[in-house]
DNA sequence: CCTTCGTCGTTGACCGTGCGACTATCTGCT
DNA sequence: AGCAGATAGTCGCACGGTCAACGACGAAGG
């Protein structure tokens, strides 16, 4: 395990394919539950995400930059998306007090009916197209790999 | 191993994780990726994409709808991905002959040059945020995953 | 031969995102 | 207190993507 550092010049043409698997994997995975969400609850995946992460704090509210962060979004973008989905009813806006600056997102009722309204359908899925197929085993170690690359000193 | 495909409805909390951790995986793999070769080589990856999967063909042209299935892109986005590539130099488009329906995307000497002197920033970028991170076995592993995810019957 | 249907590639309208610039605000230093 | 620099969120712009519709062409059947 200490040579794992190794070969940090060219991927070889294992590592290549495993590579190219991951991508298509992702391509492909996304794609079917965008499909199905949008097919079976009218909701972007990204909607989707934000009230999830949105649902998983205390008081269901979350900085902009934070929920950024959470969303893999940036800012901007971010900014336009609350935009949409404070239109439709899912969250409203909040003056922050600690730091005026800053603005909450908060979900609302309707954001909350919608999660849970989606949120089977997102995790069935999950469960059908991705970790259905991976036994304990392996889903263990793809989180271990996955986690090294998340932490990986990238920029 | 037979009960992998047990558990159907739901991802339990390790397979939530290891779903998570896929995710930001690939977004900040590719963005680094992205952000490298754009910085380096002034190049899209999109673009390298398209060179690359010319480059393996016998005689570096593709049909559009085959370009298409290749870089994982609709037909109309790649319409316009080769006509700004068109313009940049590094392909062009001729007649198909048998199928007069059909348009050739082959590659140009430029865009040879474009993809050789990009190459080894790009392979430099996956051997050090991700190939580099996994050992053999993993790499291994994570292909045969990943495959099984590819080729389920998705869709 | 001609019709019908499917396929190939392109185009126009529209949508969503990232980047850079900008304002408002906070923080740390003198 | 006052100033410099960092940070939060928004906005204009350009880019790149999808969807629906279209014209051109090929394939199958009468």
């Amino acid at each position: 395990m200490q040579f794992v550092q190794a070969n940090l010049s060219r991927p070889n043409m294992r590592q290549m394919a495993a590579w190219r698997a991951f991508l298509t994997a992702h391509a492909r995975v996304t794609e079917r539950l965008e499909h199905e969400l949008a097919a079976e609850r009218d909701l972007p995946l990204a909607w989707y995400d934000v009230l999830v992460q949105l649902s998983e704090t205390a008081d269901a509210r979350l900085r902009m930059h934070d929920l950024a962060r959470a969303v893999l979004l940036s800012r901007a973008g971010l900014t336009r998306l609350v935009d949409r989905m404070t239109t439709a009813g899912f969250v409203e806006r909040t003056p922050c007090e600690e730091d005026r600056r800053g603005t909450y997102v908060a979900m609302t009722d309707e954001g909350r009916d919608a999660l849970a309204n989606a949120a089977p359908v997102h995790l069935r899925g999950i469960a059908e197209h991705f970790s259905g197929l991976l036994c304990e085993t392996e889903t263990a170690a793809l989180e271990g790999m996955m986690r090294r690359v998340v932490e990986a000193p990238g920029a």
